[in-house]
DNA sequence: ACAATAGTTTGTTTGTTCGATAAACTAATT
DNA sequence: AATTAGTTTATCGAACAAACAAACTATTGT
């Protein structure tokens, strides 16, 4: 239950007046005011607070519209730094961008499963982000924050990694081992989660308010994007569909149950499919993406076999949820139409909406930069909520 | 992108105090001021204001706490009457209730499945809002408006039914036809909408931010409140959960899929048990519970079975919502602990969050009035959100 | 050709309104 | 006398409308 008063006014407004530069730069003052519903002189004395914490810069002037030439108003992209983490399984990628979001470096280190204690894995990552803040450019204020996106449980106001699975991680205080190694704010999030973040700010979901970003890799995972905000559930594990019941006396999972769908649909599925047909290749997930592109007829029926029971899995979230959009992402729509056809085919039969409207489902267009990309937005984000810091 | 100002900030302020009034009453202003926070003087002339709308009493003085004895303040539950109706499938229930949502006159009258043209169902549910209205009590305002919930699809801001198949209705203007004919402002929503909203108001769910009501009757619906408010979905379909998939190649669904839960887990289902497990009487739904309360060996386990698939489906929703609460409503649950008790072993089972904490999955607290009560409750809910009309 | 001028658009300044707040007050009670 | 409840008064700060200044285009007249 929280109050308002002229300070909550002015935040609200302030953020709609830096949102409003940030997708339509560059704009001018007057345009803000007509776009806004603001008031010009509102618009103007805002803009003055933007312009003076360097958020934001008056480039040049544009075209007369038949009286006084507007003057050009944009993000300060030059701001500060952002250092956004994909903390995959056998993977870490570490990106830097502008306050625009705009990529300036980045790289990705591939790890053995061999040594994947909690602590060298830690210590990998501590090395590449001081190699990735070894390289940044220029800026006001330097790195701003840092962002990372965990495959697993995640207590996000803590910043604690409860327990991922496929790392072996347990009750790990990430943030305040990355806080304390840094001196910069730290945010951690699960990695759908971030994903979907990335879409809403960066990618396929810039104009939906409401969409499912499904991370289908390794396991599967949602981020849910309500009123154009993460949704988190009551206790942060809202999108855990991994073990939804799509086939009730189906495969066993290792969860205890039957009929998960990750038994029918993940990179793991992807694997099982392939070798009781008969392959007995060592492959990465990337081989048979490339194999299945290339023509092969079993990796082609292994992702169509794949999509199938994805599209399942969406079909039940998007009778559930309604959104205006599914976005597929992580490395199994790297696949393409050879997964996404059959997915979309069984989606739209198992669709209830179908009937009144039809839901786009999309592949991510960020594709292995979704998650990392998110967890820069988690930073960035938090400067339009409160511009003064 | 709705930009702030004083009176949106008034709006805010004067909404928290009523709903602090409606929920803590009897209450003082200075209480008041220190349970939200608002400054005394501000919540003062608040407190003024409401009182000149009548939608707030003064009712004597409280106890002293060593000074000055406080002021009681209360709702007043005579500023008018709102009707609130549950346009079920076999029948109508019609209940008038004071400002307070206590009901203060009701009625449910039983229709054939004979009759269902949608004109003569019209005609019945006018005939009842008249009785309905002709029973309201001496207020301020009168009768303030009608709420009507429909199992079907809803437009909630055209006041539109889509398409609601168990009635036989298609396109149907219900708002406007009821508007006309009563002149009163009319709010129609899904029965599982409505329903979540009574138990948000009055019933299991008022203290919890994000729960699901599951409208276990005919068919399978849920309703939605996320962040203390129902999510409706971008086009209104949010919640459609019946034709959930959670059994491949399952029982052939009217859908023309197979495995859809309203198949496993609805009245439809039940009914379909007993009449597999030889049992050729012609029952209702009550007849059934009836039986299974008083110990029959087959409605209880018809029961069982029904409670058990019911328990996959909620799983799955909690592992996507991750919910405070679930609460079951509609008819299957008047079972009691014999639905519900299979019904949490199974959930349990298949729901991931378990693993971190336990979900409360409860029976709805107002039973077969939720609808009603979550329709008038639609009503209501506008005086609060903008008290002066 | 070109200066004068009318009209338009952009952005700033000024004065007003309105809501929340703090502080000083009155009122009522232990 | 101390404490609590509620009101009054003065102040602050936000958005806003209106008036204004600045910068530009278009038109007109010579």
């Amino acid at each position: 239950m929280k109050t308002a008063d002229q300070v909550l006014v002015k935040q609200i407004n302030k953020m709609i007046v830096l949102n409003t530069i940030y997708k339509k730069r560059p704009i001018s003052r007057a345009e803000i005011a007509k776009v806004t519903g603001l008031n010009k002189s509102t618009v103007s004395a805002l803009v003055d607070e933007l312009l003076t914490e360097e958020l934001v810069l008056e480039m040049g002037t544009g075209e007369s519209q038949g009286g006084r030439k507007p003057v050009n108003l944009s993000i300060n992209k030059e701001v500060g730094n952002i250092i956004g983490i994909d903390l995959g399984v056998n993977y870490i990628l570490s990106i830097m961008t502008n306050f625009a979001g705009e990529i300036i470096w980045e790289k990705r280190i591939d790890l053995q499963h061999t040594h994947n204690s909690p602590g060298q894995r830690i210590a990998d990552l501590q090395t590449l982000i001081q190699e990735t803040i070894e390289n940044a450019s220029q800026t006001v204020r330097g790195i701003i924050g840092i962002g990372i996106g965990v495959p697993g449980i995640v207590n996000y106001e803590q910043g604690l990694i409860l327990s991922a699975p496929n790392l072996g991680w347990e009750n790990i205080e990430l943030r305040s081992i990355i806080e304390q190694k840094f001196g910069v704010p730290v945010f951690i999030d699960n990695e759908a989660n971030a994903g979907a973040i990335g879409e809403k700010w960066f990618g396929a979901g810039k104009r939906a308010d409401e969409f499912l970003y499904i991370s289908a890799g390794t396991g599967i995972g949602a981020g849910i994007i309500i009123n154009n905000e993460l949704y988190r559930g009551s206790r942060g594990l809202a999108g855990e569909i991994g073990h939804m019941t799509v086939s009730l006396d189906g495969i066993p999972c290792s969860c205890g149950n039957t009929g998960c769908l990750e038994e029918y649909s993940s990179e793991k599925a992807l694997f099982r499919y392939m070798k009781e047909h008969i392959c007995v290749e060592e492959l990465t997930i990337f081989n048979i993406i490339d194999n299945a592109i290339a023509g092969d007829d079993v990796s082609r029926r292994a992702f169509e076999y794949v999509g199938k029971y994805l599209g399942i899995g969406v079909a039940n979230l998007i009778n559930a949820f309604n959104p205006q959009l599914v976005i597929i992402g992580n490395s199994l729509p790297l696949a393409g139409d050879i997964l996404m056809d059959e997915l979309r085919k069984e989606a739209g039969k198992r669709c209830f909406a179908s009937k009144y409207f039809s839901v786009k489902i999309l592949p991510s267009q960020l594709n292995m930069h979704a998650c990392a990309m998110g967890a820069a937005a988690l930073v960035i984000s938090r400067l339009y909520a409160s511009p003064v810091s």
